[in-house]
DNA sequence: GTGAAGGGCCAC
DNA sequence: AAACGTGGCCCTTCAC
């Protein structure tokens, strides 16, 4: 690339290219570490591009004066990132933005992410990549050599070759830059787009973070579990064992539990009748008759706990900060749901033993906050169902109040049963729910779950309009978009039923989770600009939850500007339905 | 040994 | 005629 590019190593040269940077109304910014974590490695180059002319801000020489943070001969870099005029494009900023606040105390202001930005763009076609490399690609068709990414960073004096690099990939930051914007104006995704980029800063921070977990705590339980699992497991192998000849010879006939084809095969031993899979719910109507299949469900219980939530868990802890810093892909699933990983916080059982592991000193509070049957509010409102919107008017039990109107009792008067059905229903419509799995959940035969569906739609028959004029706009125009603007393309074989049904759930299912995710997003950044200044700090999310975590003495205020960014964020999209978030204070994660 | 695929199951 | 949406983690199995 025949970009003219500066490296710089001084305060002075520094002072000089910020200045002329300053002017600039959009920068690509990268930067070069010699780790991903920010914890273990240091941040060694920042790269600033106008395009035209790149920066490369070599920090090591800086760090002979101390703490960069407290260094105010880079004030004039912080000026840039926190600058509200100037747009700072960076690929996947979350990366950056972590380094940057940690290492250098600014938060990056005004983000364009063009790994965000071709997400959205892409509207979930997996076949489409999302690297640097891959977006250059295919946004400005320029090739990159991402060899250098991996090179030694912590050496006194960097290579030309590691220079260019650096410099090379800001400054193709720019051109793709423009490529995107045209894109996502062209594709109506202007307002998602922001959203995802006013929600970078906020997960940045709160990966700093960490969650605090009670290292002991969780030992004491995966310890109770671990032996529960190799109880069960020999109580399970006893009985396994029964139907196999070579028991009498050999003592016990040793097979692996976890191994669905040796256990299965155990079983047929037995004379136990297979379902099609063994599946916990397939299973379960034999647990009754054959305690094998009971002993076999509590292994798997108990198994699962010992493994997903065992010791390995423990491996996360950051020995500097003792808190578990996951990562959270902002767009983790195409409908703009988070997905998170190493550990997965979105996954932790909601039994006692385990959430309240995650817990912090006395002088500490957590604030958990979450809304209240969000994607049946946003449904509610995209229907206009007025009956359906009216069980949401008062604060009493929504399924309860749903069994009420399509049972046509009084609300005191409706039964377990009747309040099951409409839970189930409430819940399984919103993922195109059909007759046959209603009734295998519900225990009900095919013809009383058809009736009993027909008396819910036929109770809310803007919801039942909504749903099939939903269902048939995605089949037709291949695309559904949340309240945001967030965009899915579906694919299907209109000649294949199958594929057809799937892409129409499927469709009509994005918009109402996608649009709880819009809303959590804006949530977040509310909450970020108004928790700034004082102790509070985001510390986890689950898809409709947010756990801030701060000083005792802020709790009762903190807890006030939870409410109020969750609430006002669900009110610029939903309006005619109205919005409960819960808020619980609490020094562990427990409600 | 390594990696992909698939079963099973945790969360929402 | 119909078929419950999104993720990640652990395990086995199977191909290379």
């Amino acid at each position: 690339m025949d970009t003219y590019f500066e490296y710089v190593r001084n305060a002075n040269g520094l002072k000089i290219a910020c200045e002329e940077l300053s002017r600039e109304p959009f920068l690509g910014l990268d930067t070069e570490t010699s780790e991903l974590d920010p914890y273990k490695g240091e941040l060694r180059l920042v790269q600033l591009s106008s395009g035209r002319k790149t920066y490369v801000f070599d920090l090591l020489p800086f760090r002979a004066a101390g703490d960069l943070k407290s260094n105010g001969e880079l004030a004039p870099l912080r000026r840039i990132f926190e600058s509200e005029t100037q747009t700072k494009i960076l690929h996947n900023a979350k990366f950056d933005a972590k380094w940057i606040r940690h290492q250098l105390g600014s938060e990056i202001v005004n983000v364009f992410d063009t790994y965000l930005a071709s997400q959205l763009i892409a509207a979930g076609d997996s076949e489409r990549r999302h690297s640097l490399a891959d977006v250059a690609q295919y946004f400005t068709q320029t090739t990159l050599d991402k060899t250098e990414q991996v090179s030694d960073w912590t050496r006194e004096e960097l290579s030309a070759s590691q220079i260019e690099y650096a410099a090379r990939d800001a400054a193709v930051l720019p051109p793709i830059y423009e490529q995107l914007a045209a894109r996502l104006k062209a594709d109506d995704l202007e307002r998602v787009a922001r959203l995802e980029f006013e929600c970078v800063m906020p997960i940045a921070e709160m990966e700093l973070s960490g969650f605090a977990v009670d290292k002991s705590r969780w030992q004491t339980q995966f310890a109770r579990v671990t032996a529960a699992a190799a109880k069960a497991a020999d109580e399970l192998q006893d009985i396994l064992s029964a139907g196999v000849s070579q028991a009498s010879l050999f003592g016990r006939a040793e097979i692996n539990l976890d191994s669905q084809q040796q256990v299965a095969e155990a079983l047929r031993n037995l004379g136990v009748p297979m379902p099609e899979s063994m599946r916990a719910w397939q299973l379960q109507p034999l647990a009754e008759k054959y305690p094998v299949i009971a002993k076999l469900l509590e292994y798997r219980v108990v198994q699962k706990a010992a493994t997903s939530f065992g010791e390995n868990f423990l491996e996360f802890i950051e020995p500097a900060t003792g808190r578990i810093h996951a990562d959270f892909r902002q767009i983790g699933a195409p409908t703009g749901r988070f997905s998170c990983s190493n550990p997965n916080l979105q996954q932790i059982p909601h039994e006692t033993e385990y959430r309240s592991c995650f817990c912090v000193s006395e002088n500490r509070n957590l604030v958990i906050a979450d809304y209240s049957q969000i994607e049946l509010r946003i449904l509610a409102e995209f229907s206009g169902d007025e009956k359906f919107i009216e069980a949401f008017a008062s604060d009493a039990d929504f399924h309860r109040m749903t069994a009420s109107q399509v049972f046509n009792v009084k609300p005191e008067d409706v039964t377990d049963d009747q309040r099951s059905f409409a839970k189930r229903l409430n819940f399984g419509i919103v993922y195109g729910v059909g007759a046959s799995r209603f009734g295998m959940m519900t225990g009900l035969s095919q013809s009383d779950a058809e009736t009993t569906m027909r008396r819910y739609f036929a109770t809310y028959r803007k919801l039942d309009a909504y749903l099939r004029d939903s269902g048939n706009r995605v089949i037709s125009e291949r695309t559904a978009r949340t309240a945001s603007g967030r965009m899915l393309r579906l694919r299907f074989d209109e000649n294949d039923r199958q594929s057809v049904g799937a892409a129409r759930r499927y469709g009509v299912n994005m918009p109402i989770q996608g649009t709880s995710a819009d809303i959590l997003k804006r949530a977040l950044r509310l909450l970020h600009d108004s928790i700034r200044g004082t102790s509070a700090r985001l510390v986890n999310i689950v898809h409709d939850e947010v756990v801030v975590e701060c000083d005792e003495g802020e709790a009762e205020s903190t807890a006030e500007k939870l409410n109020k960014a969750l609430s006002a964020a669900a009110e610029e999209y939903v309006k005619k339905v109205p919005i409960r978030v819960d808020v619980n204070l609490s020094h562990k994660w427990d409600k």
